[in-house]
DNA sequence: ACCTGAACACCGTTCAAGT
DNA sequence: ACCTGAACACCGTTCAAGT
């Protein structure tokens, strides 16, 4: 039984929405998201970017397919429920979630710059807001701490995927952070530039995500 | 005493630097980031569009101006130092952070797409580290604090700006958070829906302030 | 029904030439 | 020294026309 909007009949398309949504993360992944354009998508896909339209009404409407595609089973990484642990579960969600961001190059950049509001990421949602409720968090607490883990976890990433990014700065750079702090105008990070310029990104996320988690304990009782 | 590389001979210049960012920080405000383009820019300031690139080598590096722009001043929010209170300290820096972002139409988008390292941004950066150390916190402790508070501000700020666009989804969007949830596959969303789709923004970060605060509270002894 | 061809109204950036 | 004119190599999106 074919869907009622395509009877099968006439050629087959092409094209299809899944297909060309996987060559746009292969797109992505292998070019970033700056060299990822409708007609290069399309010379990938094998067609020209008029006929993406009839699949994405926008590259907004693609951008944001992507987003949703990406967070695919973080909703899921909660792990079993009731088990009295809800600081974990949380912590598992939000590494979840970073982690799926990381897997994709500018993926924190993708879907923080869409309002991706597909099964994926209303998974994701109710999942941790689900932990929080089912451990005692009132409502309003729980939706509120679901808004700061997720804004930290996307901030995070979004600077941690920029730091890793070719950094054509010139050694010469007079706005560099090294030179600037070692002139002696900044004497708290001149003490603290090794830790501020290093590159253990998930040492910086869980000391993060542990204050969240910490705060919230602190906040129950 | 003229700077050495401009002897006041010849014709006083039309454009400089200043008075082109000013009218860049006045375009984004009234058309947005969507809008903000080079040849826009020239026609406000009355130019052509290549005659930006003498006081600005790219578009980013621009937009990096503007960023650090956009702070001028929020390292001075913490008040006066060494009177004990850290955790208003750093509240203070945060709050002040999230605001200069917000006096900005697309504010957050602007800072978290640039990686400004000028006198205002490293400046915000001295001050939080600064607090937390005098304070008896670590370098470690301090450094990583301050990538989570400027992580989650960041993060927060570009959520808030995004939720007051115009939002032009149709009223029959079967993607809409409204109809989703209430349709009844994710009850814990539904219950928490009014403090989900609550615009009350200052209180969702006034939370995740305090958890992070709460959270280097309990780290600290 | 699905896709192409061609166009519209733009972009960022470069650079020889003018003043 | 500072700016213009013109071009290069692109963009996202629309839409009549083909098959």
């Amino acid at each position: 039984m074919n869907s009622p909007s395509s009877p099968a009949r006439g050629r087959p398309p092409r094209l299809d929405q899944t297909r060309t949504l996987q060559t746009a993360l292969d797109l992505l992944n292998e070019s970033g998201l700056d060299a990822l354009t409708m007609r290069r998508l399309a010379d990938a896909v094998g067609a020209r970017a008029s006929a993406l339209y009839r699949y994405f009404a926008t590259k907004q409407d693609l951008l944001t397919a992507m987003a949703e595609r990406m967070v695919e089973g973080v909703g899921t990484a909660a792990g079993p429920t009731g088990d009295g642990d809800w600081s974990e579960g949380v912590a598992r969600l939000a590494r979840a979630l970073r982690t799926a961001l990381l897997a994709h190059r500018d993926g924190a950049r993708v879907f923080a710059g869409t309002h991706a509001t597909g099964p994926n990421t209303l998974g994701f949602s109710e999942s941790l807001v689900g932990v929080l409720r089912e451990a005692g968090f009132s409502d309003s607490e729980a939706a509120r701490a679901l808004y700061a883990v997720a804004n930290f976890t996307v901030g995070h990433t979004l600077e941690e995927q920029a730091a890793l990014q070719p950094e054509n700065e010139s050694p010469a750079d007079p706005g560099g952070l090294h030179e600037a702090v070692t002139a002696g105008a900044y004497p708290h990070l001149a003490a603290t530039l090794p830790v501020l310029t290093s590159t253990d990104f998930a040492a910086h996320f869980e000391f993060g995500l542990r204050l969240l988690l910490d705060g919230l304990r602190a906040t129950r009782q």
